[in-house]
DNA sequence: ATAAGTTCCGTACCATGGTACGGAGTCAAC
DNA sequence: GTTGACTCCGTACCATGGTACGGAACTTAT
């Protein structure tokens, strides 16, 4: 695979790859005639950025985990995605509240009546 | 209420306030002897602004929340509102997926185990 | 074998949401 | 009535996660 199907395949653009590559997320494979070829193996690797940080992880802190991967530090990954699962947790409490917030802020702005919508009101604690 | 009163009861800092400001998320009183001075209209939208955050709106969203809830609007604001909510259901059935794919990694990387965490492979689809 | 499309690389630029700095003015307490 | 804290204001800087540019080298299809 050349970066820009490996790119398409895991859905994010030709720069991103080269980004992720700069800051030590994915290998640059050597050159072959100063083209790169990328295998399944970075693919993977891209998959799991793009999952991880929707789980909320930093670039940082998935460079991290990519190097732990293939490591013996059990105690750092269990530490790491347990610290993630508990901020993850507290953020969907969160976003739970808010969704109540924009629920009732919707019903209370129904079509029909007068007047302005109760914005700020909807969101007061 | 000075401007660091205001920033202290909303639990941001002064700088924040001022962005905002600068933003025109907040009015900014006239000055009285060269102090502004802020009361509960301010503080309101300040909380306002934080809960909306975290609802996922942008600053700019937030701005255009503002100036809707004292017009009659209540097309454009149900329309903000309905989408936002959409939005947040799409994300919190993606934290759903992550917190899986989390706690797999956890119970996979048990301690007393050996060998490395499969940390890439917790996140497969 | 030539044109169109890719790749490579460095560097620059972008949006979002702040945070920091520094000098001048103001206020509050002692 | 001076000292220390706070305010005002413009401007600069920051982190994060990308996105864009442009010229040279390489590949692929015709």
């Amino acid at each position: 695979m050349t970066i820009g199907k490996l790119a398409a395949a895991a859905d994010v653009g030709v720069e991103t790859v080269r980004f992720y590559q700069r800051r030590g997320l994915i290998e640059t494979p050597r050159r072959i005639d100063g083209i790169r070829r990328y295998g399944a193996a970075e693919l993977a690797r891209l998959r799991f950025i793009r999952q991880a940080q929707t789980a909320g992880f930093t670039l940082e802190e998935i460079r991290r985990l990519l190097a732990l991967d293939s490591g013996e530090d059990r105690e750092e990954a269990r530490a790491m995605a347990t610290k993630r699962l508990a901020a993850l947790d507290a953020r969907m409490q969160d976003l739970q509240r808010a969704r109540a917030s924009l629920q009732k802020l919707v019903s209370e702005c129904a079509v029909g009546r007068k007047g302005p919508c109760p914005i700020l009101r909807s969101f007061e604690t």
